[in-house]
DNA sequence: CTGAAAGCGCTAACAT
DNA sequence: ATGTTAGCGCTTTCAG
């Protein structure tokens, strides 16, 4: 098999000239019915496929839309891509997903460069604190925030409201008699670690409950692992908490088996708030209590942003709504 | 700001040529220290990223390679995109996931055309039957199948031995005195799956155990749920397992969940086995025996096989080490 | 060591 | 309705 036919080969094979061949690929103008079919027949025939890098070169635009991912491993994240991926494709475009997690701390910034200006636009789920990493991941195109947004920029946005949902979390803690909550968080360069610590200590603060820095534990990650050992260092304090709220599912679970292994019942001897609601939640042993986010309609959200800049328009930001979700664990 | 500063900005920017820029910027060619000092200024002075459109199609490759994957929320995937993301990024390519799960059934298959024309390579996670298909995605270019090979053909690939892998899970039953043994799968369309069965009705075969199709089910994804309910169909039959080995660790942790709603003991009414061990394997209760796959090992030889394909080598297919995990679940 | 120029495959005026 | 042609941004001979 010969290397890969051009527009040009097809124009042979259908004795047509380039243009035309681009008009029936592209339905862009009107082209008789005989010459459509010859040029099918050829296009069939020689096997041919459009070559995205002429297309893209000529037209300025690839009609790819990339995602920037702080972590595939996450299940929140799986979600939030289904979402995106579903609106995307029903406008033509296709999502990327590209997950950032190898290249942070790396000085190659190669991929966020290079796929940031393969695509027309990007949604951004990592933290950009920094106006470098900004502009260089951007690279000058369209793009939205989905849950991690920044405050004060004019960059479009969808979220939840993070702080809010902490302190709803922590009330409900708080109502059910809990008073040494302890708070265990991932990374506090991300936005949401943040705003949900702003939420547990005006929960607190608001129930005349004394902060006690040493019940909260920043662990780095979203991994079981982490939450296992923040839970031990909890149950480690002289005065241990009798509920425990974390910032993600995957760290709730890792603690509750924690718990477990320690032979401290779940929610008899330590309550265990988490926060998502992905899948596991609901299989887990116990059931995880939890603050649910709209992930599907988070990441579908972001996608009609993105597309709506990408159509001139200036979409306003967009605040979903957070719930509650009662299982066994508190 | 002005539209993308182009090569031709940054030659007129630096006083050169823009075969001078071109030569600076991929180091092809030796170019005096004062010219190239020049030109790098110009460059972050512009603030300019090379447009991979032009590049590719001036060169004829991407550096991009694509890969295949039926499912982003099962966790077993995210592991492998791991380990095939570290060895492309270090040999200078990028390495783009794609989820054809919302394409499955789908006429429109831009998405594999658009993404395989795009890229050098394809790694292929997805069950490829029918030989069009195979061709469609592959559009080509060189590609090497993970986990789902096909027998026979020529296509270089890296998988564990399903089949033996399942013998040995559930001779593992057989020897700790299970007769009744219920098999969960997921989609019969995978190779794995096939492979998997034939493991198991070997291992049935040679331990003189009749064949019970009323202990086999096919539930079509590897969800949660759909564990829940397979375990549930298999409680229902008249005489129920005692035993249930299943094709991935998602669906015997569904199982568990419904065996343990059911009231029954996990293993002490029923073992279950697992396949894969993915993280939350270890972090469930009870703690899921299983079959652990290589799976980061998995996608990194993949990724190395693609990669000696593109320098023109045939890399040999490579069969890699599973192992049984023993936990509590059996 | 550097520049001029010929494409790479495609789209979109502009003709006809 | 169809063909001609000028780019899109880049790499790479080929000259010098």
């Amino acid at each position: 098999m010969r290397s890969k036919p051009s527009i040009e080969a097809v124009a042979r094979e259908a004795g047509v000239s380039i243009a035309t061949v681009s008009r029936v690929l592209n339905g862009t103008k009107p082209v008789s019915a005989a010459t459509r079919e010859r040029v099918e027949a050829a296009v069939s025939a020689l096997d041919y496929r459009v070559n995205p890098f002429g297309r893209s070169l000529s037209t300025g635009q690839s009609r790819i839309l990339l995602m920037l991912m702080p972590d595939f491993a996450n299940p929140y994240y799986a979600e939030i891509v289904r979402g995106a991926a579903a609106v995307s494709r029903q406008a033509g475009y296709t999502l990327l997903p590209a997950d950032l997690e190898a290249w942070t701390g790396t000085a190659d910034a190669s991929l966020p460069t290079l796929l940031g200006s393969l695509s027309d636009g990007v949604i951004n789920l990592v933290p950009m604190s920094d106006q470098a990493a900004r502009r260089e991941a951007a690279n000058g195109k369209p793009w939205v925030n989905c849950s991690e947004f920044m405050p004060g920029s004019d960059v479009p946005y969808v979220s939840i409201d993070h702080r809010q949902a902490a302190t709803d979390a922590v009330q409900y803690l708080i109502n059910k008699g809990h008073r040494r909550i302890g708070f265990i968080t991932s990374d506090e360069r991300f936005l949401y670690a943040r705003q949900r610590r702003e939420g547990y200590d005006a929960a607190l603060l608001r129930a005349g409950l004394a902060p006690a820095p040493e019940l909260v534990c920043v662990t780095g990650d979203n991994s079981y692992a982490a939450g296992s050992q923040a839970a031990a260092s909890l149950l480690a304090v002289v005065d241990p908490p009798s509920a425990v709220f974390a910032v993600s599912d995957t760290l709730a679970i890792g603690a509750i088996k924690c718990f477990s292994k320690a032979g401290r019942r779940v929610p008899h001897d330590v309550a265990v708030m988490g926060f998502d609601d992905v899948p596991i939640a609901d299989i887990f042993e116990p059931g995880l209590t939890t603050v649910a986010q709209p992930m599907v309609e988070l990441g579908a959200a972001a996608a009609e942003m993105l597309l709506a800049l990408l159509d001139g328009q200036r979409p306003a930001p967009r605040i979903l709504q957070h719930r509650l979700v009662l299982r066994e664990s508190v």
